[in-house]
DNA sequence: TTGCTGACCGACG
DNA sequence: CCGTCGGCCAGCA
């Protein structure tokens, strides 16, 4: 609806996502409503970093709760860190209770 | 301009 | 249960 690139809009909703809380690449996907090019959330995590604004991409996470981006984080568990230190349980590069503190854009929004 | 790659997802054998 | 393959789209050499 906007002129804004794609990677914007995951931005915006990356950015949306409540403190605690974590989303997975395919719900963003779909929210944006190109479900099925999850690859690209994804993708545009990675140019997250290039980006000058606060993307707080360790709260995105595949669809079953792993930090599957946790390498490309910074090449240590501070992904793990963050979500811990946001009351987010985390075992073994796992969300635990990932039903719990799963936030879904096309529900809640 | 063409082609490869990529932090995923779902289906198939 | 686990390994493999295709699809989706945008950025980069």
């Amino acid at each position: 609806m906007t002129a804004l690139s794609f990677f914007e809009r995951v931005y915006d909703v990356v950015k949306l996502i409540p403190y605690g809380r974590v989303t997975s690449y395919g719900a963003i996907a779909t929210y944006l409503g190109t479900a099925g090019s999850s690859r690209m959330v994804g993708w545009a995590m990675n140019s997250s970093h290039t980006h000058s604004d606060d993307i707080p991409a360790h709260r995105v996470v595949n669809r079953v709760g792993v930090l599957t981006g946790k390498n490309h984080f910074g090449g240590s568990d501070v992904m793990q860190e963050l979500l811990e230190a946001e009351g987010v349980q985390v075992d073994n590069d796992q969300v635990a209770h990932f039903e719990k503190v799963f936030w879904d854009p096309g529900r809640e929004l």
